[in-house]
DNA sequence: CAGCATCCACGTAGATACTG
DNA sequence: CAGTATCTACGTGGATGCTG
């Protein structure tokens, strides 16, 4: 695996791709870019709208996140190609991130999840107490056919 | 916290939400659907075109994935509102997901999400030959400011 | 068929402390 | 300022075995 030349991979990459196979590299690259991190790294990257955001920005804006995380998301991002990492070596040493084009198509998609979240939260507490609640009042489990018959877990969602 | 009726967290809610704070709930809803697996099933119900699958369609559609997680991704799926569990009580038992309009309209985003991951695959395997291959031959590095700096690490990506 | 229960191992996030 | 290093702990996910 790790002898792999580029040529070889690029070539075994031309073998149609299909991120539901597990063994397909789209699923690992999948399994990357589904993270609440990077949905939200690349979201505030995309919002200060193609200007670059330093360390401590990103850090401030994403409220909560732990610089070991932050560094993390940053390095795995800049070795996917979806930002830029530039030093300046001033005295206090100044690091900027921006979006790469390729970062930037991508920023896109994630931003429109991130404000799914955002816009549809209500529905999805609605739904849950709709969830918990039950397995009480079921009022018709005789149609033929039942609905979410599920034990009702009533631990909170953490 | 446990005590909050749905009205209270409903008028919570007015409250605008922004998914960069920790303590949002959008946060951990973020967290939730920025899930692989909940990605392939949500696309995976998206393809069948508004047709139900049964439990064991998705677990072929997303081979490889235990039985386990597969169940648990459905059950906070449906838990959520994002889709439907149909059992119908046949002599071996059936049950049916099939995908809410809530569940259709994330459905796509998460397809796009995952469409991208297939169609820039190489992209990201270049740059990350690109970063692993750094630190050996930077050829310039007296610009001012350098880009990708990193330590690289050579190990696989797993 | 469609799960659920249990056990276990690994990764990963987080807190904390230190450095160029 | 922008990280790195280390330690710990919990969650996550896989394998296995059993059930209605």
């Amino acid at each position: 695996m790790a002898t792999t030349t580029a040529a070889q991979r690029r070539a075994q990459a031309r073998i149609e791709y299909d991120a539901f196979i597990r063994s397909c590299p789209t699923n690992q690259l999948l399994d990357r870019i589904s993270d609440k991190w990077v949905s939200l790294v690349v979201s505030a990257l995309a919002q200060a709208d193609g200007a670059s955001m330093r360390y401590s920005d990103l850090g401030r804006k994403l409220a909560g996140i732990s610089p070991k995380m932050l560094t993390q998301t940053l390095r795995s991002l800049e070795r996917d190609g979806i930002l830029v990492r530039t030093v300046t070596p001033s005295v206090p040493v100044r690091v900027d991130y921006e979006l790469t084009p390729l970062g930037t198509s991508l920023a896109g998609l994630l931003s429109a999840v991130k404000d799914w979240a955002e816009l549809h939260i209500e529905e999805v507490n609605e739904a849950r107490e709709r969830y918990d609640d039950d397995g009480d009042a079921p009022s018709e489990g005789s149609a033929g056919s039942v609905s979410s018959v599920g034990s009702g877990r009533s631990s909170s969602a953490s």
